[in-house]
DNA sequence: ATTTGTGCAAATACTTTGCATTTTT
DNA sequence: AAAAATGCAAAGTATTTGCACAAAT
């Protein structure tokens, strides 16, 4: 069954952060049979479930993340890669007042890295 | 000349955030004739030059932003709209340091809404 | 036997490329 | 007449849909 291997490829994976081709390939690699359609159903589904989280969509990809506390990124440009910054490493003064009729769900920082001189 | 059409609009616009759709549609409805491609090369061309910003990428499409000052956003999920949060108005105490060899560019704050019920 | 879940080919959505044509120097 | 800019059809990616089949109730 398909969707398992998505489930066991992640859970051994050092795969914090991750594309729904990064899991594609390594399913290739691994010779284990499954489509990328299916990849993508599978991860949606466990974003729905709260067992993922879509962490954010960076050069038109869109990126999975098994951290599931509250946090935020450095985001490299260069590499591609995103690195988690914990929760209370940032902490933020004077939030403003959501417009009305809404309310705060989350916030979302990611700090733009780019490669020193 | 179909770039002078863009900017046309965006001049005239209270369009702060679009997408190339969004531009796209309101050169249709005017009976402006423009391909998509046209207004995405010319979009991006606008954000070589500094005129424009590509402020960041949700359900899958880049929006595009004419305020050049530094600004944070709130994304409403509902309506799919971003509305603009004046930099001073987000203060931030203890940045983490950036990993080695990279510094920091800049950094995204989005604040995630939902309906108040 | 009806409902729910699964897997993926095909369809769609978003964006970029390559190149013919026009404009500028 | 060479170089630069323009416009877009066609190509290229990323993602979703629709549906046949399987498993569970």
């Amino acid at each position: 069954m398909q969707r398992n291997l998505v489930v066991k490829q992640l859970l051994n994976g050092k795969n914090k952060h991750f594309t729904a081709e990064d899991l594609y390939d390594e399913m290739k690699f691994k010779k284990k049979n499954i489509s990328l359609a299916t990849i993508y159903n599978t991860l949606h589904s466990f974003v729905e479930k709260k067992i993922l989280k879509l962490v954010s969509v960076k050069e038109g990809k869109a990126i999975f993340c098994t951290n599931m506390n509250n946090h935020y990124h450095f985001f490299n440009r260069k590499t591609g890669k995103l690195i988690d910054i914990p929760y209370e490493k940032i902490k933020i003064k004077n939030l403003p007042k959501p417009p009305k009729g809404t309310k705060i769900d989350n916030i979302e920082i990611t700090i733009n890295l780019n490669t020193k001189n």
